[in-house]
RNA sequence: GCUCCUGUAGUUCAGUGGAUAGAACACUAGCCUUCUAAGCUAGUUACACAGGUUCGAUUCCUGUCGGGAGCACCA
């Protein structure tokens, strides 16, 4: 990284260092924004030097502002309390950032690669089951994680393994065929339908252990390769598959790799039964377990007491298949919180089997509705479908209610990406280890902290440039953006790199979308107190620059959330 | 019972070992002869409780209480 907030801060730290006179971590020396403008533009806290100097953290404050001789972007510096409050460079700071974004463009904030692979795994879904909003935070954090390591600088590659085995095909396949085997086949919405299945099929096993055994048998003549069940498996395993590529299509997600259970069952077995060879699994009640209670991990169970597969079975057989023939250095899985523990196990169990690799689970906690956790059980599952649907209504009542005058095409096109920036900004707004509480009435809402304030407001810079009609906006001075507003501005454009940094190394999509937010913010109170088109044509073109830079930085973290913005709305 | 996450404004969430704890929604009052009012400006209200570490704790530690989740044949 060479970005003009990382040669700032160099720069501050550097000039305190040396006033200090002797070898300092510099590491220790945080620089952080005062709470006022007027304060100045960055700060260091004196606090950690006390240890070092045994004198107060206000007389070093003191001390050193004396010292430090302003240079480069340091303009001057002033001393409050046990703060050391830079001032920059008001004639080198608008420009060095500005053309910084001008010449890197889509590219601005992006970090240089260093060449590390890593496999980010996400969505998971299971097929013969409902897709609902639960599934969708899954999808759109594990998109924004991809495309925000990327932006990192790291080789990814996205995949998705898809659970198209196990007890709830089973039971969905039971299901069918033991009561609506002479029903037609739905012409459309055929995941649906199997999610319906679904949900009959688990409250029916819930109630009779007849069932229950039932659908067990269903299980094991699916894995031993009973003809009629794989048939009916396959051309039902399609129904959902499909859905599941039109929810991605309609979200913009793209996966590089797929995975399916199914093709990992066997080789996990064959795994499992290399491990009890190797004496490093053991048999326990009948079931393959493999200990892990010195780690404090329990036992993991790797195979049923049946002989048939478990996930940790499939699992084993997904992780070799991942570092061996993908060849990854890193591998993340993007899961709900509550797998976490298995996920533990799971790790140390590829740890102890020799796979010292770098894992990591990327945690998040789930979605519930106010009433309590969704369930298929109780059928009061938001399926996405729906969701969409309803948010897609209304953006489109919401663009009409603004622009008349729009054909039919532009208003459902517009309003079709509002709602999906809704649905993905509601999504990623919370940070992960929230609970994210559903309430359609709030999600239906497009004002404030939400993905179509941020279209917005890059719609209205868009409007402003398409008034300007001819501009300078290449050779404008930047020593006419003299307005706080505009230092403001700069300053925080210039934190971007930082922001797509700390964002990627804590997994938290989320910081980026505060980020947006208050750069969006500034802007609006900007847009309101300073006229750009109106104002004198030097300083015009200067504005123009600027605003250009805001836009510039807002669609490309946007784009991170795998947010498209519009061009008016 | 054990483990993990969590408790900040009426609600939904940020945030930090230190300068006056920030937003959004909701509510109230202003602002469209001025670049799109999906906006802006102003106002009201908060760190669950009790100890401890520290010059300083909302932040770290311990305990209590509350919410969510997990802990062997589900994924």
């Amino acid at each position: 990284m060479d970005y003009a907030i990382e040669k700032i801060k160099h720069e501050i730290i550097e000039a305190v260092a040396g006033a200090v006179g002797q070898e300092i971590d510099k590491s220790k020396l945080e620089i952080t924004r005062p709470p006022e403008p007027g304060m100045g533009d960055f700060s260091v806290p004196c606090f950690y030097l006390t240890k070092l100097l045994r004198i107060s953290p206000n007389q070093i404050a003191q001390e050193l502002k004396d010292k430090i001789r302003p240079k480069g972007m340091i303009k001057s510096v002033q001393n409050l309390g046990p703060y050391l409050n830079f001032y920059l460079n008001d004639k080198l700071l608008p420009a060095k950032v500005l053309k910084e974004i001008e010449k890197k463009g889509s590219a601005y904030g992006a970090i240089k690669s260093d060449k590390e692979k890593v496999m980010i795994e996400y969505s998971q879904p299971n097929t013969h089951k409902e897709f609902h909003i639960g599934h969708l935070r899954n999808v759109v954090l594990g998109s924004s994680l991809v495309n925000l390591y990327r932006f990192f600088g790291k080789k990814v590659i996205a995949a998705n393994y898809i659970g198209d085995i196990g007890s709830h095909v089973a039971k969905t396949l039971w299901a069918l065929d033991k009561f609506h085997k002479d029903e037609p086949e739905p012409a459309e919405h055929k995941g649906q339908y199997l999610g319906k299945l679904y949900t009959e099929a688990v409250n029916l096993c819930e109630a009779s252990e007849e069932n229950k055994k039932e659908a067990a048998e269903v299980q094991k003549k699916l894995e031993s390769g009973d003809k009629y069940f794989t048939a009916l498996w396959k051309k039902t395993r399609t129904w959902s598959l499909e859905e599941f590529d039109g929810i991605y299509k309609t979200l913009g997600v793209k996966f590089d790799k797929f995975f399916y259970e199914s093709e990992v069952e066997k080789p996990g077995k064959l795994m499992v039964a290399e491990l009890l060879e190797k004496k490093i699994a053991e048999r326990s009640q009948g079931a393959v377990i493999i200990d892990l209670d010195k780690y404090g991990l329990k036992q993991l169970l790797l195979l049923k007491s049946d002989g048939s597969s478990l996930y940790s079975t499939k699992e084993l057989a997904l992780a070799k298949l991942k570092f061996e023939k993908y060849k990854i250095d890193a591998s993340y899985v993007v899961i709900d919180s509550r797998q976490s523990f298995y996920f533990k196990q799971f790790f140390k169990t590829l740890e102890v089997i020799g796979f010292k690799k770098k894992t990591a689970l990327i945690a998040y906690e789930f979605v519930t509705l106010a009433e309590g956790a969704m369930s298929s059980r109780k059928g009061n599952v938001v399926l996405f479908e729906d969701f969409f649907g309803e948010m897609l209504k209304a953006a489109e009542e919401e663009t009409k209610k603004r622009h008349e005058d729009w054909p039919e095409e532009e208003v459902k096109k517009t309003a079709e990406k509002i709602a999906l920036s809704a649905i993905k900004f509601s999504m990623i707004k919370s940070g992960r280890s929230n609970a994210i509480v559903f309430d359609m009435q709030e999600a239906l809402s497009f004002d404030g902290y939400t993905g179509p304030y941020l279209q917005y407001t890059v719609t209205r810079i868009n409007s402003i440039l398409r008034k300007a009609e001819s501009n300078n906006v290449k050779s404008a001075d930047y020593l006419l953006l003299t307005e706080q507003h505009e230092k403001e501005l700069i300053i925080k454009l210039a934190q971007f790199p930082e922001i797509i940094a700390d964002a990627a190394a804590e997994f938290e999509p989320s910081q980026l979308a505060q980020y947006l937010f208050e750069l969006a913010k500034k802007f609006s109170s900007y847009y309101q107190e300073v006229p750009i088109l109106k104002s004198k044509e030097n300083i015009r073109d200067a504005r123009l620059a600027l605003i250009v830079s805001v836009r510039q930085v807002l669609i490309n973290g946007l784009a991170i959330l795998g947010i498209d913005t519009v061009e008016r709305m």
